[in-house]
Formats: C-alpha cells, structure tokens, sequence
DNA sequence: CCAAAAGTGTTAGGCTTACACCCATGC
DNA sequence: GCATGGGTGTAAGCCTAACACTTTTGG
C-alpha cells in the first residue's frame, strides 16, 4: 500500500433540458462500485495535458464537446477510493442543449436531475455538488450562461438559464436591462420567428466575452524566465 | 519518458510587513533549476492528505504556521518540469505578522515583496500570479483579511490589510462602516494604548467568522452513501 | 493649545426592485 | 379583438462615495 497515489481526471457536465439542469453519468463496469453510477473520466496520461484528457474522456464515454470547460478541484483525501490511494482533478464542463440531445442515454450512460443524484461511486455526490455550487456562483457574476445557450437567443432563454440555475424567476424588464447593461450580448439584428406572439429579438454574445478566471487564461505571456 | 507523473504539493503563503505584501521562498538545492527560488513544497505521500502535506512541508522548510490554507489550483501541463511530467497541487496561505517575524530569512528561506519577484524555478512565477489574484478578489467578498492579522486589531490596521492587498487607498470613514455591517467583526471593549492621538477601540472577529469555499468545508456531512 | 488620528453626520448619485404600461404578433 | 409574451417607463429604496465635522489623545 506504499505505492505513490494514482491519478485521475473527472468532469461534472452540466446541460439544460426542460428548464433543469442536467449532468450525464456513467455506469462503472468494474470494481470498486461497479454498476454505480460515476463521473466520466480516466487516467492522466504521461504526454497529455490534464484539460485536454477531461475533453478526451468526456468525448470519448459521453460523446459531448463541451462548449466550458474549466478545473474545479483536485480531491485527494485518503480515504476516497477503497481500491488504494487515488488523486482525482475534477473539471466542470457546460454543453450546449443540441450537445446533449445528440447524446442520449445509452446502456452506461444516463442524464439524471443534477438536484437528484442517486448515489454515487466514490465520493462522486459531493463532487457534484461543489460544481454546482461554483456554477451558480458564477452565473451570478460571469457570462457563463453562454456555455448553456447556442449561438444566438432571446432574452426570454437567457432569462430562463438564469431562473434554472439559481432557482428563483427573475423579473423580465431588470433582467433585460442589466443583462444589455452588461455590454457581453449585442442584438443579432434578427427576431426569433415562428412563435406565438411578438417575435422577441435574437442576441448573440460578442466575441471576447470571456468568463473571467483571473490570470490563468492569459498564462503564457505572463512567464517572466 | 512513459512513466507516471509525479505529484507535488506546493504553497503560496503572503503575510504582511510594513504595508506591503510579502512571500517566502526556498532556494533549490538540486536540479533542475538549482539555487533557483521556488515555492515549499514536497511531494504527496501516500498515507498523507494533500492539505496535510501542505501544511507539513510549510512548516518544516519555513516553520511557518499559516491561520489561512486554502487550495488554489492544479498544474499539470506537459511541459512544466525540465525532468519529466510533475502535477502540482498548489495552496496558498495566509500568516500572521508576529509568524512571520519569527520565520526569518536564512540561506535557503527569503521573504521577497509579492509584486516584485525574481524568476523562480518552474512555472512559479505564474502561479504566485494566479494566488494574488485569488487574494485581491476574495479580500474584496470575503473576511479573508483575518489571516493577515493579529488575534484584535484597530480598523486603522484592518483598512491597512485591504489598502496593502488592493493597492488604494480607502476612505477611513465609509470603511469602519462597512466593517462594523458585514457584522463579522465585533468591539472587544479594549483600547489600543501607547500611541499618539486618540486611542482607537480593538476589535476581533466572531468566532463563526468562516471563508466562503462553498460546500467543500461541511463536506462531511454531505456524502450520501 | 495644536496636530493628528478616531469616530460621526450628511448629502448626492448610482444601482436594484417593483410594478404600471404600451407593443406586436398568432389565433 | 384578445390573450400573451416582448419591450419601455418610472419612482422608491438601498448602498456607496465624498467630505464636513466633532472627539480624544500626546506633546
């Protein structure tokens, strides 16, 4: 038991569907927990970046290409895998609602109710639920409702991210404002048709909306030596 | 080159010295980058938790002990170590002044000004980047300054920890408000004696006083296998 | 008494919230 | 025309920033 610890990489994907959020698991084929329902992941590879294995994992056993994609924890504690040491690097991913219609359940993998989690392999539950916690958080401060919407929307659907995320509704009017205020989406110049009623106005976020996460975007040119 | 990577832990700690933000280095002792300054760190060890090892190594190379500990983020690109593939998980830390005191510089631990760096070994330049960002943005939300500060302390010196950390210079009179309605910092009835002028009231903070990291604190509890 | 920092009061402006109201479309 | 969601207007309340002012000490 004195070997050095493995490590591992998991994504918690989160996608909309029906006003809820959505996250896709997978079913475990081997032991410890086999059958039990996990996170989608693997082994860190020796010439493979770790962000790049969460995407490779993640296309690879769920078939999604995330449009968010971002590191949210490494747990490490000793006790977290009965099979020996093991040290996973979490990522947390967002994938648009056609994403996750083309990926449909299969006999491994199954979308389930991210607020209604069975339970999980590992320590998989909390995992979760810290990816959730971050991802309302920064829904409330950052433009990443747009790793949930497609290209263009209205600003019903923005609004409708919004309320599925944080769980409340949102006045219309203030929502409109601020979200315009925010000079992150600029009107398309087109209007949704089709539709009952008033055809409401396409936005689009502009091109350098990034979601701020502080310097680590910008790491290559920071590099002093 | 197809081995494992190896995983290290490594710590950012701050505290402060004469209005300025201060961080302890190590000189390396071996290659790669020998008698380059770097980051304490060390590497996991088995029956360690990541945190523990933190700590541990932060005490043994800077006989530190930090009030603040806090993960900060997981390094693993490909190209970061010259003698084959390292994973680091990084935590940053926060110590009080009279620790800091005590910790004084020798021939392979020195303080340098956070904001005025030498080029360290590896990518640690970026990584002290990545921790005072982490720093400034949370001073801003959270009452992280408790971990720069003694066990009381005058407004006067609270403003200093938040002027120091973000660089202005904040209004005396609108922060003491803002202090005393955040409602986690309390009067302790003393006064400061020995200075000039009026002598200002001591505060401290409450005892339930707890940095925000979301769900990962009451994890305990939360696991539902 | 004077200088300087502690501490209080007050006002203007910005942002959020609540809600009234008009607009444009399908049926 | 009428129901419904899209979109605009507006006023109250809260929070922040700016700064005048009073208080209390050491010298």
């Amino acid at each position: 038991m004195d070997e050095q610890p493995q490590l591992a990489v998991s994504t918690v994907i989160f996608s909309l569907r029906d006003s809820e959020l959505w996250t896709p698991l997978v079913r475990r084929i081997r032991q410890p927990f086999r059958d039990r329902w996990a996170l989608p992941g693997g082994w860190v590879q020796p010439q493979e970046g770790l962000e790049a294995t969460a995407a490779r994992k993640l296309l690879e056993t769920t078939a999604l290409d995330p449009t968010y994609l971002e590191q949210l924890y490494c747990f490490g504690d000793i006790g977290r895998s009965p099979s020996g040491r093991v040290v996973s690097i979490v990522y947390w991913a967002l994938v648009r609602p056609e994403q996750a219609e083309l990926a449909s359940d299969g006999e491994n993998v199954r979308w389930f109710r991210a607020d209604a989690l069975p339970g999980l392999a590992f320590d998989h539950n909390r995992i979760v639920e810290y990816a959730l916690w971050r991802l309302r958080n920064k829904m409330a401060y950052s433009s990443i409702a747009h790793g949930l919407l497609g290209e263009t929307f209205t600003l019903a659907e923005l609004r409708g991210v919004h309320e599925a995320v944080r769980g409340t509704t949102l006045d219309p009017a203030n929502f409109r404002r601020q979200a315009l205020a925010g000079g992150s989406i600029v009107p398309t110049g087109e209007h949704l048709v089709g539709a009952s009623h008033r055809p409401p106005a396409l936005y689009r976020y502009v091109d350098d909306a990034l979601v701020d996460q502080g310097p680590l975007l910008v790491s290559a040119s920071i590099r002093e030596d």
